[in-house]
RNA sequence: GGAAGCGUGGCUGAGUGGACGAAAGCAGCAGUUUCGAAAACUGCCGUGUCAGCAAUGGCACCGGAGGUUCGAAUCCUCCCGCUUCCGCCA
């Protein structure tokens, strides 16, 4: 969330940018809160300390019979003004958090992922002097993965992954979690499940109409759409000394996404699905050193995917696709047959001050001044489409999958390609 | 899941319903002393929020949320967490 009193006194600025990001929010009536819930908050206080003198007096014992009058006097005065201050306060919560993050000077303007800048680009689209086929098909021929089985059990858009299949993702979450070792991450495996106060401080919104999560009934947790959120949530109400920052994490989870109403060709196999296994980067860090951080964690996907032979693209994510709590996005796309398209494979955001400040996580500098620290997060490997790439652009004619070689070394007598097995 | 105990500032740890934003100690900061340091001594030393250019002032905060009361760290209810014991279990 913003600084409130930057909204106030940036209301334009923040007006204009709420519409390039093509969110609805009603400034004009949360800095009418605002000013409401201040007015509030001074009248209560001025009764307040009236009652403090009262109680102050009727220590010495003199007066007690028209103290106590008076007493209960402001207390009923409180009574009235106490409910009509939380009305307005959760009105102003609810508006205030939907505010999202100032876009960065160099975010490419646009009203969709239409309009989504490339930037740098790896290789070309790959050429088959053949049909390809798409990860599905070939999957299913090589008997890596079972859709149909894995909707009896759980519904559409689950899925079994089996043989090598198995194999490869393990080998795609080692390679990930290796890479980001060498470079000093500190590794984590989190909870797949989150308290609500931790999705919305992060920026998820649970329990709402258009949901993404999934949550369980009865209960205040979900399922976590990202290790996003158990990492942003990891430091929450702390404050972190100056010299222990930047602080780099790597997390392993599984990721849930209730998908909701996304069918069709675009969404088909694994590219849309409610669960896969992520590895996440994931950095705390000065506010003065987040954008460095953030093309960072950017070159480390170019790195990973790189390493995977398979032709990606970079794209700076235009304002209107943006979301809420990133000031910039950067999102590698790789080619997939599938679509005859990019798609995207890695996200990478910098959401500046804005998870920080809802969840309350602050450095302490060398001089004791604290202030709201940055936070960031970026796919290293997102199992399911990382497969999608690999296995599309690995496709031979007769239909077996070269395995990228530094996956090898993860799989059994370091296997080279699968071939369909003999039946 | 059952039983008991506990939850107070950066840490340790006092706190009979009005003296308490909170003793004391440690740590930290500044100073005296010293060539310098240590020790000793003196002073300062929580956070948030609202108003204010500021100095400063108001309010809130003793795990969290309610309640009783003129008044709650202190009493009551519920919740959360931690510790120990029992049960169950990968």
């Amino acid at each position: 969330m913003l600084d409130i009193k930057f909204v106030r006194e940036n209301k334009d600025t923040v007006k204009k940018n709420c519409e390039l990001r093509n969110i609805k929010c009603d400034i004009d009536r949360l800095l009418e809160l605002d000013g409401k819930r201040r007015k509030l908050i001074a009248e209560i206080g001025n009764l307040k300390e009236k009652k403090n003198e009262i109680n102050e007096k009727m220590k010495s014992g003199e007066g007690r019979e028209s103290l106590i009058a008076e007493g209960k006097t402001l207390k009923e005065g409180l009574e009235k003004l106490e409910p009509e201050f939380e009305e307005i306060e959760k009105e102003y919560k609810k508006l205030i958090i939907q505010v999202p993050n100032i876009s960065h000077p160099d975010s490419p303007i646009g009203k969709d992922d239409s309009e989504n800048k490339e930037i740098e680009r790896y290789g070309e689209p790959s050429k088959f002097d053949f049909e390809p086929k798409g990860h599905e098909e070939l999957m299913k021929e090589l008997d890596l993965i079972d859709f149909e089985r894995g909707a009896k059990v759980a519904g559409a858009k689950f899925y079994f992954l089996k043989n090598e299949g198995v194999l490869l993702e393990q080998a795609l979450i080692n390679y990930a979690l290796d890479v980001c070792l060498e470079e000093k991450f500190t590794p984590f495996t989190t909870p797949d499940l989150a308290k609500d106060s931790v999705l919305l401080g992060t920026g998820y919104n649970p329990r709402g109409p258009e949901q993404q999560i999934y949550s369980v009934e009865n209960t205040d947790l979900s399922l976590v759409a990202t290790a996003e959120i158990p990492m942003g949530g990891y430091h929450m109400d702390e404050i972190i000394e100056e010299n222990n920052l930047p602080l780099k994490y790597v997390a392993l989870s599984h990721c849930f996404r209730t998908e909701a109403g996304s069918y069709g060709r675009h969404s088909a196999g694994l590219y849309r699905v409610h669960q896969f296994s992520k590895v996440e980067m994931f950095a705390y860090t000065l506010p003065e050193k987040s954008e460095e951080m953030h093309t960072y964690f950017k070159d480390l996907e170019i790195k990973i995917f790189k390493g995977l032979s398979v032709p990606f693209r970079v794209v700076d994510i235009c304002t209107g696709d943006l979301g809420g709590p990133a000031q910039r996005k950067y999102d590698l796309e790789a080619w997939m047959t599938s679509r005859n398209d990019w798609g995207e494979v890695t996200s990478t955001s910098d959401t500046t001050d804005y998870q920080a400040r809802r969840l309350n996580i602050k450095v302490k500098r060398v001089d004791g001044k604290k202030e709201f620290l940055h936070m960031l997060n970026g796919t290293a490997i997102a199992t399911s489409r990382a497969l999608i790439a690999i296995i599309e652009n690995g496709q031979q004619a007769d239909g077996s999958v070269v395995i990228p070689e530094v996956l090898r070394k993860w799989m059994p007598g370091n296997l080279e390609i699968i071939k369909a097995k003999e039946s």
